[in-house]
DNA sequence: TACTTTCTTTAGAATCATTATAAACTATAA
DNA sequence: TTATAGTTTATAATGATTCTAAAGAAAGTA
């Protein structure tokens, strides 16, 4: 299939080998139609229960880890005693649903323009991120 | 000294008993002119290297999270490994100095309103902060 | 193809922050 | 003073993540 060629240039283009376990891993989290959010927790109960398949807990870090290195994942600034991941490499933002302990994307044309009036000499903004927590109402 | 019967007062309204420990906690937290941003770490090394004190670790989560509980601390929504915790209860946004992993406050009025153009069926906002990482220029 | 090198995976151990346990201690009220 | 509920503490347990080192697999070379 095409899909796997174009993860094993995918990996190949990075420096990495395609071995069946990365691209085992991207399938799950590169060929969807959307992109979504997880937790290593999350990555490997989909391969072990839905996909009975077997790759070690230590190399889904390493992959996920390394994914993120080459710009292929984001890891999510927020605090929840979770660890969560985003496929959405983009600049965008985020809602957090306390109820479900989901993120939401919250794009980034979603929202006015963030005006800041704070300069701090010597430092350069490297990302500007909303957090938008939300409960039922 | 009249700080510390403030702290007792503090505790007591709050349905906590002043006991030393407590009070040990409030004066590094709340004694001060300005408010801040620690790590459990943080303080735990404050009572004992600086004040020669010996409080333990398990208290001083309790005592923190019996804070938080109040509303006399807040933790902070950010990734890096590392808990905040903040001092500075108002509503307020962030800079996170990656060079010397720091937060620094910015106050809410220093932050042109924030518009949201996205609306939740059955949801409410409870909070938006914003995180602005910054790098040495 | 055969050989070599480098990278990768893996099981299991180690680490580290945080939480739980349960016994000793203490503040408070009767 | 005594009883009660709340608190502290040492210590063990937990759980996520990282480390280790040996076995396995991909890539490069001839
Ligand atoms: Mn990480
Ligand atoms: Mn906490
Ligand atoms: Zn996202
Ligand atoms: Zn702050």
């Amino acid at each position: 299939m095409n899909i796997n060629i174009d993860f094993v240039n995918k990996l190949r283009i990075s420096g990495l080998r395609p071995t069946k376990q990365r691209l085992k891993i991207c399938e799950v989290l590169f060929n969807t139609e959307k992109t979504f959010h997880f937790t290593v927790n999350d990555l490997s109960k989909i391969i072990s229960e839905k996909l009975n398949q077997k790759i070690s807990l230590a190399t889904i870090y390493n992959t996920v880890h390394a994914f993120k290195k080459k710009g292929y994942l984001k890891e999510i600034s927020m605090n929840s005693d979770k660890t969560y991941f985003d496929t959405n490499t983009t600049h965008h933002h985020h809602f957090f649903d306390s109820s479900t302990m989901k993120l939401i994307d919250l794009s980034d044309d979603q929202v006015e323009k963030i005006k800041i009036n704070k300069a701090l000499p010597g430092k350069k903004i490297s990302s500007v991120e909303i957090l938008v927590k939300i409960e039922n109402e």
